[in-house]
DNA sequence: CTAGGGTTAG
């Protein structure tokens, strides 16, 4: 009696024959409808039967478990007037793969330990307990389970092998995971212990050791070796051979299965391979599984990845509804293409939104520059999901903080960090010294900055740039000297921080040092914006035939970027001539950008060529495109003032004008001695 | 009738 179709022909003919149905049957027949998902018509049965044994209290208790409907197995658990082990360890499991029911599954556990029942400890209640000790990474709660199954010899079976690897290497002690493995019966592990092993050594980082594990017994492999080595490696940068192995494992005589092609596109997206991806694609329609949606999520994550968004919509329609997975992939990639209206349609779609996928949004609306779409969000789900933010959602915040230059909520968001006992990693305290030094305050920003023991490339960054910025030359430079005297290694934006002070100190002959540097001392590659900082510093510095020279030796293709502080360097030298040589080329490569039309007309109308500049804003008018007004801003207590170009509409602006005169002077007075300092340092 | 290993997103 294997199938319900035996089940029940045998349970039919029974009855027809006139012969008393025993409870043996019957309770096999609820074992097969619960197999079959069939919980109703098994309780149905259930309460059918005159007579129960302790088998039939089980079979139902544990559909109720299966069917996920822990209330009423609950139910029947307090109600069956037989409980034994079965009983107890069906009701544990219940409870242990319940997301909110692990309390309920200690205080059975404990239950179970006292000695009021027929029910005792067994091994599969330790197993169990296990998994709930790895679910919750509660280390002391699985060390005292293995002293307790050493302590009654149930540590022995390769169950209790596997789980304890398992449970020592969710709580991130391998070594622990390898004494038990090493200390199995005889020496003699089977195969799902050495998977598990290989599992261990793969979390810790030992990709090493997982490899020699897997390649020293290969007549114990099955598909679970495989499938752990090739995520090992994809998830650990080590792509290509991740993809040698998926091949291998086929050639092998092993059948490629959901789990395979999963960490195979893993590799793909970050090797961020759209020709692979297609490959594996291909091969997941051939195969049939492409409807599995671990992989349709990952197609979906490789084609974002590599900006394919078209592909990526198509796998994603496949999916049918929507899923966070798939969605989350989606909004990076609409994001690195810098389409948010895109990334905000589908977030908003999702019926579900978790962190990750706020995370996600928020990331894209950082890169696009919209501070206040960051606020709006997180505002919106913060309220109606009463979610805890966690410190990536808190990095994002204070990062929309630095776009805004908004100090008072990025102190704000400090303090809630500080109260609430987050972690700070390196990430928060970097973000949360580029805030300081975004908002204005560089003595804070500082204050961290020093207080930190490790710092890294990306600190040293954001510092020097911060010193950048407020035009604190010596302490950028000083800095920078730190940095390399502690080996911390610059990278190429550690440069565009060097030469951004230069260019805005008029420091020619270092700029031109700091940029030969990069190649010469570092082996950085120049890119676009170390290009554009060099154009920009001779174009303040009054020296254009060198700007001119400069971007004629340029090893890359003159981008939008480049172009455009070259017309920059024109107006300050007011080369009307230069501007309108390369204005076709500018407008051709990026005609949607009015920013770009009013510089021109800006410069046109600074030689009062008023032919040029009509023309120009003509052209921009009749290609429909719209510029930005630029505008700053300041908050002051609850208030926000802003100002846009010539603009005297605040009730304050003669006063304020006063003001900036003021510090204007002091501002030069400033300049002028620096500059004497300077000349006499390098003399 | 109850227990062990491998898969997707920031």
């Amino acid at each position: 009696m294997k199938s319900l179709r035996d089940g029940l022909k045998y349970f039919a003919y029974a009855i027809k024959s006139g012969l008393t149905t025993n409870v043996f049957n019957s309770n096999q027949l609820i074992h097969l409808y619960v197999k079959r998902g069939l919980i109703r018509e098994a309780h149905k049965l259930f309460d059918e039967m005159p007579n129960r044994n302790v088998f039939t209290w089980n079979a139902i208790i544990n559909g109720y478990v299966k069917a996920r409907d822990l209330m009423q197995a609950q139910l029947l658990f307090t109600a069956s007037p037989c409980k034994d082990s079965v009983t107890y360890n069906s009701m544990l499991s219940g409870y242990i793969d319940t997301q909110g029911y692990e309390s309920d599954a200690v205080e059975l556990f404990r239950q179970l330990q006292s000695q009021n029942h027929d029910a005792r400890i067994d091994e599969f209640s330790l197993t169990l307990m296990l998994n709930l000790a790895s679910k919750l990474g509660a280390l002391i709660y699985g060390n005292q389970l293995h002293c307790y199954m050493v302590k009654t010899a149930n540590n022995l079976s390769h169950f209790a092998v596997s789980s304890l690897i398992h449970m020592y290497s969710k709580c991130g002690c391998l070594l622990e995971a390898w004494k038990v493995f090493d200390g199995c019966p005889n020496g003699i592990y089977d195969l799902v212990s050495k998977n598990a092993m290989m599992g261990a050594c793969i979390k810790g980082g030992e990709l090493e050791m997982a490899s020699e594990l897997f390649w020293s017994r290969p007549e114990l492999h099955d598909h679970v070796s495989w499938n752990t080595m090739i995520s090992g490696y994809a998830q650990n940068g080590y792509e290509e051979e991740a993809i040698k192995l998926f091949k291998l494992m086929a050639d092998e005589g092993y059948k490629w299965n959901e789990h395979s092609f999963a960490s195979v596109l893993t590799a793909c997206s970050s090797l961020k391979s759209r020709e692979l991806g297609k490959q594996i694609h291909a091969r997941a329609l051939r195969e049939g599984i492409i409807t599995n949606p671990f992989i349709s999520n990952g197609l979906v994550n490789v084609y974002s990845k590599c900006g394919d968004m078209k592909y990526a919509e198509l796998v994603n329609a496949t999916l049918g509804g929507e899923n966070i997975f798939a969605a989350v992939s989606m909004i990076v990639g609409y994001s690195a293409v810098g389409n948010m209206l895109k990334a905000q349609q589908l977030f908003d779609s999702l019926a579900e939104k978790n962190l990750i996928v706020l995370t996600a949004i928020i990331s894209g609306f950082l890169k696009s520059r919209q501070c206040e779409n960051v606020f709006r969000l997180f505002r919106d789900l913060i309220q109606t999901n009463a979610v805890v933010p966690d410190t990536l959602i808190l990095a994002g915040l204070l990062g929309a903080c630095a776009l805004g230059a908004l100090i008072d909520p990025g102190k704000q968001i400090h303090a809630y960090l500080l109260r609430m006992g987050y972690m700070m990693d390196e990430k928060i305290i970097s973000t949360k010294v580029d805030m300081y030094a975004k908002c204005g305050n560089i003595n804070y920003a500082q204050r961290i900055f020093q207080k930190i023991s490790q710092k890294d490339t990306v600190l040293y960054n954001i510092m020097i740039g911060g010193y950048a910025h407020h035009g604190f030359i010596y302490e950028a430079f000083q800095l920078f000297h730190e940095m390399k005297g502690k080996g911390v290694q610059p990278d190429a934006i550690t440069f565009i921080a060097l030469l951004s002070v230069c260019r805005h100190r008029g420091l020619v002959e270092m700029g031109e040092t700091y940029f030969l540097s990069m190649t010469e001392e570092y082996e950085i590659q120049p890119e676009t914006d170390h290009f554009a900082c060099m154009i920009d510093l001779y174009g303040r510095a009054n020296q254009l035939d060198k700007a001119i020279a400069f971007m004629g030796k340029l090893p890359v293709e003159e981008d939008a970027v480049i172009l455009g502080t070259f017309l920059n360097a024109c107006k300050s030298n007011k080369n009307v001539e230069l501007a309108g040589a390369v204005e076709e080329k500018l407008l051709q490569i990026e005609g949607r950008n009015g920013a770009r039309y009013v510089q021109f007309a800006s410069i046109y109308a600074l030689e009062e060529k008023w032919d040029e500049m009509g023309r120009i804003m003509k052209q921009m008018r009749e290609k429909e495109v719209k510029k930005t007004t630029g505008c700053s801003w300041i908050h002051i207590g609850e208030r926000v003032h802003t100002f846009t170009s010539s603009d005297r509409s605040h009730s304050e602006i003669d006063a304020i004008y006063f003001v900036i005169s003021c510090l204007i002077q002091e501002l030069d007075a400033i300049r002028l001695t620096e500059e004497r300092i300077l000349e006499e340092s390098q003399c």
